[in-house]
DNA sequence: ATTACTTGTAACCGAAACAATTACATCATG
DNA sequence: CATGATGTAATTGTTTCGGTTACAAGTAAT
């Protein structure tokens, strides 16, 4: 199991319209540096704009960032494009046993440890931005 | 996405092989109290046994935890059932167009966030044992 | 040693999620 | 109106998950 890529994408679909804010990126151009099928990307800016992340008008090429690039965290872009559900990280079997000592409280003593598992991850993402992002793909660039 | 079961079945299968110590826990009486299959049960405990957290023999009823309850921890779980790889927990799309600036340092630049992440998701894990969920187990059972 | 019960596996199934792809309706603009 | 863009639905192949059945191999008691 894996979280799905489209978190990736979502990142990568939003540093690039901020570096590339000179001309229009299109989902056909967008699609070209992410390596995929231009429907893919245009999906994955709806959910984008959906959250409210970037302005996107039908028909006309290119986006842009409806905010700061310091007011856009990666968890707004976790949540945007919808990897993981709330407290949904870790699955439970459901139905255990309640004639079982066992069965009967395994889901009660499991869910807060499952869901502070899943905010300690999630905290992380909520401490960097994509100004973070940004800054560090020109910092790599001018290193070459 | 979510993370399989497996590690919250393995949980529940070490606890009730504790909390039942008086009495052999076969892969049948388990997968009654996890309210499954018994050969899912056995293939868990398979992963659990080849992880050293189990003793098992072939044809006899029944297992024991091969080390102290508070020697186990829910990481060592976490591991032996194989849920999430090691620094796989967030899948990055691959071939990111070379000849663009975010599609060159992308890659790079998310990978130790993504981490980053991971990490402070597996130290919760790491800082509780059996020792806790079986305490816990206990302590919700004399409430009732 | 025969019987009964257990673990250990392999094979298979249906359901769900992903990412890719195709197709087309809708909209904006020259 | 012609061009090119977004929005979205439908389809596909692949993979993972959990469940199920079946059976080989081991153990123990009679």
């Amino acid at each position: 199991m894996s979280i799905s890529s489209r978190f990736a994408v979502g990142i990568h679909i939003l540093a690039l319209i901020d570096l590339n804010k000179e001309t229009a990126s299109s989902s056909e151009f967008i699609a070209g540096s992410v390596n995929t099928n231009a429907a893919v990307i245009r999906k994955i800016m709806g959910m984008l704009k959906k959250a409210g992340l970037i302005d996107v008008q039908p028909g006309v090429a290119g986006a842009k960032l409806s905010r700061e690039l310091s007011e856009i965290t990666l968890f707004d872009i976790y949540k945007a494009v919808n990897v993981v559900e709330e407290n949904e990280l870790f699955s439970i079997h459901d139905k255990p046993h309640p004639d079982c000592v066992v069965g009967k409280n395994i889901q009660n003593t499991i869910e807060p440890i499952f869901m502070a598992a899943q905010s300690a991850m999630e905290k992380v993402l909520q401490n960097l931005t994509l100004e973070d992002i940004v800054k560090d793909i020109e910092a790599k660039e001018h290193i070459k």
